[in-house]
DNA sequence: CGGGACGGTATAGATTTTATACCAGTATCT
DNA sequence: AGATACTGGTATAAAATCTATACCGTCCCG
């Protein structure tokens, strides 16, 4: 029972998912997430690195496609809540554990890199 | 024990690596090369819509980093094969899942996006 | 009144991706 | 012999995306 999609069909809709999970920091606000409900100025200092611009772009594509939900708690200073829905809880498992290869791998990249820049 | 590493942090090491892990087509190459070798033009035919710059590219990247081989057998006509190396098929678990994810959950998705539509 | 926290926008420049064409070497067809 | 096709790519320019930097409005605190 494999299903109807497929990521290397072009125009598979499955092909505009996967690039939108691989957009540059989905992976990065879906780990941020991972165990809080965050703050826009939370994420963005958690996240080192990120500018406005780009956390606001994700955050809204990820709104749009139900992995995340904003809460605006009427206060001041504003008060913003990012939270994974059950949707983006389900992409956890996966994305989790793309971070943590990227993590434990490090060593194993550089070794190569090294190995690869001797060669020449 | 956790390591050293966090990608979280905007200059560690991990971030690179993360990054190229995630670069556009890498996980359409790591999936694609699962359970067989592959010649440039099965790939490029596999991956329906990828152009030969970015297949050259992106395989000329995985191979610096280790994580696939290049095999240039000397016949005519020119025959060049890819394959996984032991550390592009630990990289393999993790980036099928994403493509699963991405293949199963369609639906999902598009049923958030036609909400988010309809709300406004 | 001055300054800061919050949740962002605006604008422009840099980088990356895509589209389209083209190439050299060999083999095969006519 | 000449035309054609397959292989594994390059070259070039245009289009899309990402980053850097600055700035905003509202509110509160002192």
């Amino acid at each position: 029972m494999g299903n109807a999609y497929n990521v290397m069909a072009a125009t598979c809709p499955s092909r505009t998912v996967l690039h939108r999970i691989g957009a540059r920091w989905t992976v990065f606000i879906v780990n941020a997430l991972d165990n809080r409900p965050m703050r826009f100025t939370q994420l963005k200092a958690h996240i080192r690195g990120i500018t406005s611009k780009a956390l606001t772009e994700t955050l809204r594509a990820m709104e749009y496609d139900g992995l995340i939900s904003r809460t605006e708690t009427p206060a001041n200073p504003p008060h913003v809540e990012y939270a994974l829905t059950d949707l983006g809880r389900s992409l956890l498992t996966p994305l989790r554990a793309v971070r943590e290869w990227a993590e434990s791998h490090v060593p194993d990249i550089e070794r190569a890199r090294a190995q690869a820049d001797a060669q020449r």
